[in-house]
DNA sequence: CGGTTCGTTGATCTATCTCAATTAATGTGG
DNA sequence: CCACATTAATTGAGATAGATCAACGAACCG
């Protein structure tokens, strides 16, 4: 039961929700069919039905659609910890593709087996859905930050989220976080072209805020990394328990 | 009874799964607390706490973020059957406002009464989640309308999307559908600006493709619109009952 | 170590913005 | 129900952020 706690999942919910010893045990059981998925690999296809939910457990996942033109839009991406696809449980059909951009071990969690567990544990679905709101919280800031800021602003703002999410579970070294997307990917997500993102980067790293090399990004000043991007992490809902007053956790 | 299938809520969860005689009485009851919001009124303002979800039974809102710099993003429209702040549930602070744009009824629910709801009967909980759900990939489809096409594209699909929506709730009258937004939220919700927008929306009359006129929007050629604007309604995941098959409804 | 992918640079082009003014529509008090 | 006030839509002209194209250098990969 040390192990379970140290679980992305578990870690993650317990965010959300003080989960008991059965909780943590069920959580845990979750991850029993991990599979293994290479860099650059489709995970899940736009127009899948897929019967199982996947559950990252390492690695870093980014979500995409593609226009009929053959242009491509990320619409975000996941980290350890996250249920990528938590929607297929309720939804027949993908409208987004999942692909990996590092390596990835990733726990497939049946629909059938979630059904049960959220049955038997109330406050775990509450978690997941909980959760799956903060995932639509973060897709809301996306259109703010691509409908209404410029390049600069836009960039910081992607570097900033990504930062306190990395952070959030565990993955900062000493300033700086995993950064395995190339700037042709990072166009994609931030809706500019791959020249722009290219000249964007530099000047935040000639202005001394953040620099990105060899698959690592550093944040050399945070406090004006944040106020160029106009950073406020409430949207991310990070550590709040809903636990802590009259929360709907609460029976 | 006969009331209770016609509620706004209870035709849309419907929509969902076959709600059964008492779980419509119970989506039912849920519309006691009904308001009343002038046109141009914040409902519920960023940063918030709410101890309710609202309904809204009759009308049409938006929701909105603001900049530090005052300028501001819409991101998304709400229309009669939905539960537009549904994240209050879970979330406890609003990371955006919601602003009506015509004279709305809104049903408020306590987030006590959800629970107990949902306690009881569990496939309304899931048919909610389902909805909110579809809310956020709605939002991932404005990241991908933002951030990859061009304005009239852009445009075009705003319109294919909220005419699809409007018509799933029974407002369309003969190719038309009631269009309370002025040039300046169309361009706040769409990221360019209402100069642009105007320009736009003339293209579009001259093409013969869809007009706005005296808070109307009526469809000319939507074939047209549609290819113009790319639009494929699978994300609305418009009438798609998850009881068809082995959904995560059955028992 | 050669090939492929990724990052960088410069030059040109364009969709969209901004500003500023005008007309049309809508609402309101008398 | 009209005159005025306010808000919304429209138009033109000039400015610009960012796109596109094309080439080159650097890094990584087998």
């Amino acid at each position: 039961m040390s192990r379970s706690a140290d679980s992305p999942l578990s870690r993650k919910l317990n965010r959300f929700i003080a989960l008991n010893e059965s909780e943590m045990q069920t959580v845990h059981g979750l991850s029993t069919r991990v599979i293994s998925v290479a860099a650059d690999r489709e995970v899940i296809h736009e127009g899948d039905q897929p019967t199982d939910c996947n559950l990252l457990l390492d690695g870093i996942v980014c979500r995409f659609t593609t226009l009929t033109d053959g242009r491509r839009q990320i619409v975000g991406f996941n980290f350890p910890g996250d249920i990528f696809d938590a929607q297929s449980f309720l939804l027949n059909r993908m409208d987004h593709s999942i692909l990996a951009l590092t390596h990835c071990r990733i726990a497939a969690i049946a629909h059938d087996t979630l059904r049960r567990v959220f049955e038997e544990y109330p406050r775990i679905g509450l978690a997941v859905w909980k959760d799956s709101l903060i995932d639509a919280a973060i897709f809301r800031q996306w259109v703010t930050n691509i409908g209404r800021r410029d390049a600069l602003a836009r960039s910081a703002h992607l570097l900033c989220e990504t930062y306190a999410r990395m952070a959030a579970v565990g993955l900062v070294t000493e300033n700086s976080v995993p950064w395995p997307m190339t700037q042709v990917e990072l166009a994609d997500a931030l809706g500019i072209s791959a020249v722009h993102v290219n000249r964007t980067l530099q000047q935040l790293r000639k202005m001394g805020v953040a620099s990105i090399e060899r698959q690592r990004l550093t944040i050399h000043d945070w406090p004006r990394l944040k106020a160029i991007a106009d950073f406020d992490a409430t949207y991310l809902h990070l550590g709040e328990r809903s636990d802590d007053g009259a929360g709907a956790f609460d029976r």
